[in-house]
DNA sequence: GACTAATCGAGACGGTACGTCGCGTCTTACA
DNA sequence: TGTAAGACGCGACGTACCGTCTCGATTAGTC
């Protein structure tokens, strides 16, 4: 976005729940463009059609306003898939994770995110716990089918090569991050991790099961 | 570094090499403090003790300072070992390279390139030229193995499993990147994209070794 | 003055004269204090502890509260003496004029008008006016003894070398506006522009006198 | 003035000469216009067309540059005339002082002063000092012919009653400081100062001069 | 005695000016 | 000729203040 908006009513003494929606939208809408530089208030008020001590009065940082728009979007919410196979819940998870993260409306927001996590450390922060909050829904999705891991797996390695591969690809933007990528990624975790199947677990789901 | 150096001689009319090795060591020194803002050519100039002008003289921007110094650095040298043998091969490379970005003298250069890169588009360029070379290096040791690979294997997502990874923890930090990470994955990547291996040679490191 | 007040009570749909007395208060209390910066109508407000709405809906400018102000304290009412003799009443009335200007009560209130009619053409508009009425006051009472003037007498330049002694010390400060100021003021004035007195007149307060 | 002036070259690390000049010059003339609200730095480098940051490198305060600004003019030199007669003297010290006042050229300079001086405390010590040396220049005068001034005169009073006007119809502008004045007001102050002249001085101004 | 009407204190809001900071250009003085 | 030094114009940042606007509380008049 980042550009203006039509001007909002007063609402007297009250603060005014437009003009902070204005703020968050420009916010988010400035994080996607790459062209503009560093994420200051000012920019931000600016695009967002408000006055600068309006900006100043509600929050101190950039990072406060993204760690509130951010917030406000509720972002991502992967759901945690739960067939009963590892196989076919971790396919579906990394498709599922894979899709949000290379869509249009959110890979650049997260590459933005990531520009202002190399300049701010708030805003680096709110990275940090982002990320994290995402590791451990992959990694509760993987626990629930310890029985079928190898019991000395290092499941955070695997965790880390699922969001390193996806940041990687994202920021590099060498190669795609596409429904294929996710499925061959599933399948290779599965083979490193996991015990050989027993052979009516992997029939439930798997492809070569019996017919 | 980032502090000031001792002044040096004047060299007449010929061009004074201490000061070109006093900006690209002042430049390195620079990316290693996160806390410093932005790389800029002023900053550069006053963390080596020389003058504005002479940084602008042979230097337009701050990237190009940053690509002449990482290159006198030829940093990150990681040899291609070549044993023969794809699982010690794999596992010697990837021990090389974590070690090589986690060591103390490496990783804060690493992401003090990956914060200018967020932030200028030069050092963006940088970047994507020295992750290819690398992306390249991995490639080619997993392709003189080609015969121990499943004949469909995605190489470019076991690539980008690797550095993905290297990058995702250099830069969030939340978990080492230590020998038995080196070790793990390179087994992980193995049980993932090899064909099942000579008996022998599985026997030595696999899961499923010893009775 | 310009503290604030203790908070007054409502008085529903009638103007609150309270509010009223204590803006002009707290205005003329302003003019008194040099440190204050302009007169404003928020610092008018907040002085005297009233919504700044309230200020901006009776008075438009800061002019008009201090028209209102001044008026309200009919300030500077030096009456006209009248005893037959322009010795005697030049000299009452230049001590009155003078005592009045520099009481502690009125000198700062001179100032600070002085001071606004500097910025605000509507103070300087009523400062005008103000002096004005002063020095049609002050010609009013040489003209009644016009036969002891001098036929070509200026008036006039009489009236504004009181006037302009008045407010050059009231101003610049560097000397007093006292009552030997006046009283030799007055033999000045008699002494450039009167004819020679009568010997009787004369002797009651001249130089010569004593007898 | 206040308009933009061409732009100036470098002077390299030496203070500009030519930008110094053109604050100044700026200055006053922008004291010039009443028009122009108080005087700021960010108003005086605008109207030199020069950089903000320059004009606060060498001045700290409006009134640091006001200083050099009529420093530079050296303004207002009126020569003390010395003829041997106090009437002569005067009427001629009279004349310079009211025509340099209220020449086009300097009559709105010496009235923004005052305005400047009403709102800044440092614009107010230097018209002190400004006025101090005027009243000091009139006063010399009038003591080199102290043998005429009758004994026990406050000479103070007919010095403040000469700049008191002057100020006064200065700001106030109800009437003018033309030659007349100045003749007129030279003879009332020596009518009221002086002892009563030897015949044969008095005769050469005196009105009444037997002759 | 409820309802309307208008005042009052409070503070959010958009806009503008101020003083600071940093960048990149330019020119000097010196080696 | 190259280097250190620093003045300069420009623009962005964060703060302060002005005048407008709306809100909720309070009280005076009206039916």
């Amino acid at each position: 976005m980042g550009s203006e908006a039509e001007p909002r009513a007063h609402t007297g003494r009250r603060r005014n729940e437009a003009t902070r929606h204005a703020v968050l939208a420009a916010t988010v809408g400035l994080l996607r463009d790459a062209e503009h530089g560093p994420l200051t208030l000012p920019v931000i008020a600016a695009a967002a059609g408000v006055g600068r001590q309006t900006v100043y009065r509600w929050w101190s940082t950039p990072g406060e306003v993204l760690l509130e728009a951010l917030a406000e979007q509720a972002s991502a919410q992967v759901p945690t898939p739960d067939t009963g196979s590892l196989d076919a819940d971790l396919r579906v998870f990394l498709e599922r994770t894979l899709r949000g993260a290379a869509a249009p409306a959110t890979a650049p927001v997260l590459r933005g995110l990531a520009r202002e996590a190399a300049r701010d450390e708030q805003a680096a922060e709110l990275l940090r716990t982002f990320t994290a909050t995402r590791r451990a829904a992959l990694r509760g999705l993987l626990l629930r089918h310890a029985d079928r891991l190898a019991p000395d797996v290092d499941v955070d390695l695997l965790v880390d090569q699922v969001y390193g591969l996806l940041w990687y690809r994202l920021l590099i933007g060498h190669a795609p991050l596409d429904e294929d990528t996710a499925r061959r990624l599933a399948e290779g975790l599965v083979a490193a991790a996991g015990v050989a199947p027993s052979d009516w677990t992997r029939s439930s789901t798997g492809p070569a099961g019996g017919g």
